[in-house]
DNA sequence: TTGTAAGCGTTATCAA
DNA sequence: TTGATAACGCTTACAA
């Protein structure tokens, strides 16, 4: 054993090439290409004796000189434009990135993650990756009403999936736009009956979503049916898909239900516990106060709850609240909080699987993960009489 | 504009090479080579003619071109051995990946992400990095006691660095050296085994560590400061190694004031907010039950308020919580929590910094980050009297 | 069934 | 200051 500071330093071993092990073997080069690749062209003696000496040496491809002659780079892209602040405050994300990998390391696939600050960065990104042959494709995360990125990845045929839903808004009542024609083959997504045909959610790339439509239905069904009818939806960043997608939804559970749409509406923020707290504190000075929020993330219901405690409104005698999405904070507050309960990593699972098909030369299509349930806990109740 | 669904499908625009711009330029490969790698040997002008012709491509060097033959991968690896339930409650990775792309991407080094179940896993991955050349070097975090990985890593010669603390316990309060940002170089030292504490942190790699004696010492101040008496720490898993260093430094802090062990002591879990709840109901029901409590995350903290809360038991008026790392959880629960805040994003620039300065070649050290403060919040006060 | 050789896009080593 | 030319390790026609 030599010295453990020279150890560190000391010059790599030399890594075996397809060359050491055709020496090794006795065979071309080729041969061992073909026998590693499990390609048609060698004996299976060969192959044996090839694989065998191969396992001894510890041979594994450079990843390099197989991107280079051609092949796939071996790994994908993952972009994270989010400022630095508000990247710790959700779980989500590290779960979606362990349902992925989950996928992508069974093929020996490698993720690139990258935080930028804003969305330019990403595209400028996206451009970068793709011209160093950096990667194979990319999850696109966080769309946007207005989305360039898909636009953008298709010019450059840098094969993506959409994870979190259609860029493009909803299907809206207004706009009756069944009309393009395209590629897209809506897998499970079957619009509901009472609304128009839907705009196949992204002409341009594959996309996994969840129905934020039907999840938000179940919300209203819980709440409706416990008698509530002021109903306030505190949303997340208001460019964001998923965020007109749920507000959308929101007006058309409360037009089915005849609800006032003054008493049940939605009001956007940045996911922060501040705008959080500071769009409850204004609610509840409000007239009327809401009798139920429905917060689009875990941080701000929990911090709308406080804010409620600090005023010594009881919950949920007084006032109900719902978590979009559940975490270790929804279940250690008091009272815990009835949340929307997704399969993060199942998600993450699923956007990989879809990636890994678009590659194959799979169609273009919308897929939709599993419909998250609603698990009611000790945050809502019928509201208070009047 | 083609149709959309095409759009996605049709073949790549072809990447522009070095021949491409030479050809362009009216010069040889390898001027072109050398001008675009601010090498000499080439004119300022026909520099400057290759630098017009490669910007109008958009031309960015093929990354396995590059690392074929013979420069760097560009890309540094970290891996994340967490069991994937345990990975969305910390707000720390996230934060911390984010200040190492922050060092990263200014040098275009891509980030790999992986996240595996356990270490072994762990240690296969880096073979396999190492063998398939794809990263420079690695991030190796979550340091355990007796940890394989850095002998491991040292043996393939994989440049890398060790984030969050040496994995052999801290030095001993008899060596006052542990203070100043200091840079050892252990090369010489060979580690003996029956003197732990004059151990430098780790031999074998640059390591990047919080001081958490000192971190412990200032809670401590606080809480004896306000007449505690009875103080417990609710620690994390115990293999890893700062929660070795904070357990060892609480003892010392205890001695130091003449405290009985049996009244300031550290229990361990598993970080979740179950266990933390479950440690603290624990605590609760003794005969003489603690006055304050630290817990080795937020999770935690909040899961105990929460324990706190359903026992009728005040806070701070007969219990004080001090959480160790403060997030949003902190603040939005009520009371607000006492917590230590550290600069992870901060400490995440250090450690791609040092790894950077390792593949420069670069001295073996150990560099100290930001001293963490406490934020005084809510949730701690004098303890009740007796 | 095998081996030879060309090519992937760079960098590096030579002569010119 | 230049321009051929040979690596780098792998895949893949094409020949034998």
């Amino acid at each position: 054993m030599t010295a453990p500071g020279e150890a560190a330093r000391r010059k790599p071993a030399r890594r075996p090439t397809i060359k050491d092990i055709a020496r090794r073997a006795g065979v071309s080069e080729s041969a061992v290409s073909f026998a590693l690749n499990d390609r048609p062209g060698v004996s299976q003696d060969t192959r044996a004796r090839v694989r065998r000496v191969a396992e001894e040496l510890g041979w594994q491809a450079n990843s390099a000189a197989r991107a280079l002659s051609g092949e796939r780079a071996g790994a994908m892209g993952l972009v994270l434009a989010r400022p630095a602040q508000t990247l710790g405050v959700e779980s989500f994300f590290l779960q979606l990135v362990s349902g992925i990998q989950e996928v992508l390391s069974a093929r020996q696939i490698a993720l690139l993650l990258q935080v930028v600050e804003d969305l330019d960065t990403e595209c400028a990104l996206y451009r970068r990756w793709w011209a160093e042959r950096r990667v194979d494709g990319v999850l696109v995360v966080d769309p946007r009403t207005d989305d360039p990125r898909p636009e953008l990845l298709a010019a450059l045929g840098l094969p993506a999936v959409v994870v979190g839903g259609p860029a493009a808004p909803g299907p809206d009542p207004a706009e009756p736009s069944a009309g393009e024609p395209s590629a897209t083959e809506p897998a499970t997504a079957e619009p509901s009956a009472t609304e128009p045909a839907a705009t196949p959610p992204h002409p341009l790339l594959s996309t996994v979503w969840a129905d934020d439509a039907k999840a938000m239905a179940r919300i209203l069904d819980h709440l409706y049916g416990l008698g509530h009818r002021r109903i306030v939806h505190i949303a997340g960043l208001p460019g964001l898909a998923h965020t007109a997608r749920r507000i959308q939804s929101l007006r058309t559970e409360a037009d089915r239900r005849g609800l006032d749409r003054r008493q049940v509406h939605s009001v956007t923020t940045d996911y922060s516990d501040a705008e959080g707290a500071e769009a409850t504190r204004r609610l509840l000075d409000a007239a009327r106060p809401p009798t139920a929020i429905v917060y689009d993330n875990d941080v701000m219901a929990v911090a709308g709850a406080s804010v409620a405690a600090e005023r010594g409104i009881p919950v949920p005698g007084a006032l109900s609240i719902v978590a979009w999405d559940d975490s270790a904070l929804c279940r250690v507050t008091h009272p815990r909080l009835t949340a929307l309960v997704r399969d993060t990593p199942g998600f993450g699972r699923l956007a990989a699987q879809e990636l890994l098909a678009v590659l194959d030369g799979g169609p273009l299509r919308t897929v939709q993960g599993e419909l998250p349930h609603l698990e009611a806990r000790e945050s809502t109740a019928m509201p208070p009489p009047g």
